[in-house]
DNA sequence: TGAATCTAGTTGCCTTTGTCAACTAGTTTT
DNA sequence: AAAACTAGTTGACAAAGGCAACTAGATTCA
């Protein structure tokens, strides 16, 4: 059982490894992984508002704001305020926003594209399947507004 | 193949939110999660220099000896010259570098227990075993000094 | 040998990332 | 209608980390 828990860690920093590496190409772009995320959330939560990215997240609703205040800024999202409510604000990818999201995901993929480009067809199935058993194992147990 | 980029891109997004939930709990202590891993490090490393730290971790020089100050200051770790080369300084844990890392990994595995407490000793065996063969399959396509 | 070059480590200055608390405006509870 | 609550914004600040200049020592090479 102890046994579990250091292999566990073992694979947590090794991991952590390979998340650096795909994240360290951030340079050749404007907006940070973090906005990526946030920008990827908007996209795929339907009337998404600050205090939902900020709850599911688990990041303060100040720096989501100001995130979001850039994102207008540059034109990335719109906000309509709902009608039942006037405090929230429900946030919508523009046109342009889901370009410049699409661009962050394309950029994304090309690095994974890469990561994988030297394994057997294989291999990656294995790999995935080994992904997708991991996830189904420790869902279950995180079941907090995860993505 | 675009799909198994996809299946990728998924599991980091879960991942990134496992690895979330275990950092999270850095308030109840003094150093944070990059500072254990720098103490894990030099633990790990024989004739451990600055240089090597930085490079391992592909963080800033600058940035790491501000910690080691911290941690030479908390007399977690002592700096040694070395007799051949005067600008090494060679790092070890005290022994009291070496308990709080000691305690900083039990927190750490304490909250590794805690995430798989609830899953069957089948599950917990596929889990491991899902984790050394994701290990096995990207550890070549890495191999940049990694862990 | 001595000048140019290189490397290890330190430090000052700065940016990015993110937190905290106070505030405004709107909503719910009682 | 007062009290309590929630969404979002803003100012002040802390933490994490990069960049570049600098010192001291090592290496190269004329």
């Amino acid at each position: 059982m102890e046994s579990h828990v250091e292999e566990i860690k073992h694979f947590n920093r090794f991991y952590t490894n390979v998340m650096g590496i795909l994240n360290l190409y951030n340079d050749e772009v404007n907006y940070s992984a973090t906005e990526a995320m946030v920008l990827y959330k908007i996209k795929n939560t339907e009337d998404c508002t600050a205090a939902y990215l900020s709850e599911s997240f688990g990041m303060d609703k100040g720096y989501i704001s100001r995130i979001l205040k850039r994102f207008e800024k540059d034109q990335l999202i719109d906000k309509t305020p709902s009608e039942q409510d006037r405090r929230l604000l429900y946030i919508k990818l523009t046109k342009e926003g889901g370009e410049v999201l699409d661009y962050l995901a394309g950029r994304a993929s090309d690095r994974v594209r890469d990561l994988i480009s030297d394994c057997p067809e294989e291999d990656v199935e294995e790999l995935i399947g080994s992904m997708k058993r991991i996830e189904q194992i420790l869902r279950p147990t995180i079941t907090k507004g995860g993505n």
